[in-house]
DNA sequence: CATCCAGTGATAATCATTATCAGATTGTAT
DNA sequence: ATACAATCTGATAATGATTATCACTGGATG
């Protein structure tokens, strides 16, 4: 966790930018919760748990510059609200997102699956990728589960 | 066309929905401006054109209900507003985007290119997918060229 | 004709995000 | 240490897209 915030702090002195203590804590917050996909309020809370004068500007401006800078990606799943994702480290490209549209929990799936989509693409189209945003509408294990326990309680032989 | 807003149409109707003269309306504009991404302000202005006396309520609500009849889809592109796309006739899945992060140019794929990497996710994370969103973010052919004589004019050798 | 109700238009309300601005903090040169 | 400039911050106002409200309309039904 050290090591990444070391990074993040040289990422951030190379377009002389400076880890204020606003800053880290707010990495911070990214860090530990890294499998929520938190949106702007979500960290201002949390971060207001351990920094509580820091204000919901700064929070924006933050994740702003930590978006530029390609430390976190804005993603955006249509419930209005732009959530902020931190990239793995060493990661090239964004990865991808499998939404349930039953229970509305959302898995990553690191593999970048579209290394031949792309060559398609930049081949068929002409158009030089530099990233992408792979989402999936479905449903999820756990649903999906669900779904027959409860079509096998109740014994009607119907759906 | 009159065909697509017959099946349209049948589609409201099928879920006891009226075609009313402004959804009718609005329908059109959506089908005479396929190629492009519009807004709902973008909608509202051009159906304004036509019908002066719609209101921007109804031009939201109808978009609504158009998206979740699936004739449309809501997409975002990070911009702040929501743009609204028709499905092609038939399509079970959204087409692709490319986005231009030079010029902001927006281009179609209607290929699938998916089957694939779905097939994994379905067999590998055990998720039923249901539809997708993908987007690539790069640069279009147009401004390629255009950087290209940029740096040729700029003959110092060094891009 | 009376009634019902989806649909509409105008506008107010909401809510996420951005802009503003005065003050705090930091780095640097003296 | 001191002065200065630049960066950063917090509070809050402003913005802008979207949604809620509410009185009204127009067509369908009996």
């Amino acid at each position: 966790m050290e090591h990444r915030i070391d990074r993040i702090k040289k990422q951030l002195h190379s377009q002389s930018y400076k880890l204020t203590p606003q800053r880290e804590a707010t990495v911070r917050v990214l860090l530990e919760n890294e499998e929520d996909h938190l949106s702007a309020e979500d960290v201002y809370l949390l971060v207001k748990e351990k920094a509580p004068e820091i204000g919901l500007a700064t929070v924006y401006r933050t994740l702003e510059l930590l978006s530029e800078l390609k430390v976190v990606d804005k993603i955006n799943f249509g419930d209005g609200v732009s959530r902020y994702d931190l990239r793995k480290e060493g990661a090239e490209h964004f990865h991808h997102h499998l939404v349930c549209i039953e229970c509305g929990s959302v898995e990553e799936i690191e593999e970048d699956l579209l290394t031949d989509v792309e060559k398609i693409v930049e081949g068929q189209w002409g158009f030089e990728v530099k990233d992408h945003r792979l989402t999936f509408h479905g449903i999820c294990r756990v649903c999906q589960k669900q779904a027959v326990s409860a079509a096998s309680t109740n014994e009607s032989g119907k759906e």
